[in-house]
DNA sequence: TTCATAGTTCGATGATAGCCGAAGCATCGA
DNA sequence: TCGATGCTTCGGCTATCATCGAACTATGAA
């Protein structure tokens, strides 16, 4: 018996489904009302505000008085951190959700994780830039080459030395739940993200919370050229 | 509800005090029997035995029969980091556990995280260092300053411009549960520790798995002449 | 003021899951 | 072969906690 933080507190708020699909739902980034993520959660308000009030408790999300609103957002990077953690441990295991309601394609197709493009897209991105070298992954490392940076700066006008960050990587391979297999995360792939939505290829849709990702045609067309598979 | 990696049964795995007790024992990376980790968690063997199959299940530990015991260790370092991230949001959060009796000094000294030093002796690095002037922290940004780079290259020949990577970021504050306050981690963290293996001042435990870090009386005289308290 | 919406508090209920005693395997030493 | 030790399975008890209906507070709109 060790003194410690007391992890299991924590971890039994995660631990609760309901509770988890709320967390899951802010793992966007973005703040949702507490209506929202009861939905999202499946149950009622009052049952969601229990549960709302366990995670402030805990320190897992902050809340945020607007109106008659309460948006609610995780604390901090290091929790989403942590989340992504438990959800690749979970992936391994081989235990994923089952799926209820109506499968939803577009998400499996395209959607945001935290920052970045995750989904089918997502995965043929990581792979097509690998297969034309631009990005060199090992069973440990995952880096941009030079050609990398050279394609970054020509094809997207995206300073590559200008993206590291203190307390994130550039690159970072980021298991995809729905794929089993990596996407890009780091900086780099925030950057992507950010730079297809500013030149329009693509967008986050409309509904609120929602972490589809809709490409317009003509941005298919424009990130098929630049990650297609015969790319 | 989305389809994805189940996080809440991992999580509710380590929510539950006795089996956190367990993966809290294993912390260390070493094995231990089903009977020591029952005792750990002060519960009776059958009881334990239950936690143990589902930890198993869930992929967070993994055992191995020798003789008529049974050896469970954690499955991988990543479920150690996981667990560090939860202890680092409980600490934060104020929820530290009140059982007391610090039954392993030696890892609350000085110990491996990933591949840089923690545990009492790596707080104190990082706070000798902000304290000379040698590394700048912010409330989100921490960084080498001149005198710190110079300070590497003169004191430990180490070439901070080297320590660039794409994907990892050379300055890292890292979370100490132990001392509930920051360490150094990043490229420049990872290269301390290789170093001061190299100027043999310390040794990682011979025990396989184990991570606790030996400091040789001379190492520790270096060191403290370098990062002491008065220094 | 009056109504509607967002959110919370309270109390009762029911299911889940941790816990242990007892008994059952499996392995080792003699 | 026998007994001792380490560990697991089974069954029943109990406590915890998620859940929802109903009632309450607070903000905003008409």
């Amino acid at each position: 018996m060790k003194a410690g933080p007391d992890i299991s507190r924590v971890a039994a708020l995660v631990g609760d489904p309901a509770r988890c699909n709320m967390l899951t739902a802010l793992m966007n980034g973005r703040a949702l009302t507490a209506s929202e993520l009861a939905q999202e959660a499946g149950i009622t308000p009052q049952t969601a505000s229990s549960h709302l009030a366990k995670l402030e408790a805990g320190g897992l999300i902050e809340p945020e008085k607007q109106g008659r609103h309460r948006y609610y957002r995780l604390t901090d990077p290091d929790v989403a951190g942590v989340l992504e953690g438990l959800q690749g441990i979970a992936a391994r295991a081989g235990h994923m959700r089952v799926r209820t309601g109506p499968k939803d394609p577009a998400l499996r197709r395209a959607r945001i994780c935290y920052d970045h493009l995750a989904g089918d897209l997502g995965v043929q991105m990581l792979d097509s830039m690998k297969r034309q070298r631009l990005i060199r992954q090992t069973k440990q490392t995952i880096e941009l080459t030079g050609d990398g940076k050279r394609f970054m700066a020509e094809e997207l006008q995206i300073d590559a030395d200008a993206l590291t960050h203190p307390r994130r990587p550039v690159c970072k391979a980021c298991l995809d739940w729905s794929e089993r297999r990596h996407h890009l995360a780091g900086t780099l792939g925030a950057a992507l993200m950010s730079r297809f939505t500013e030149l329009k290829w693509a967008a986050r849709d409309a509904t609120p919370g929602s972490r589809v990702v809709n490409f317009t045609r003509n941005g298919e067309k424009r990130f098929a050229a630049l990650f297609g598979a015969d790319a």
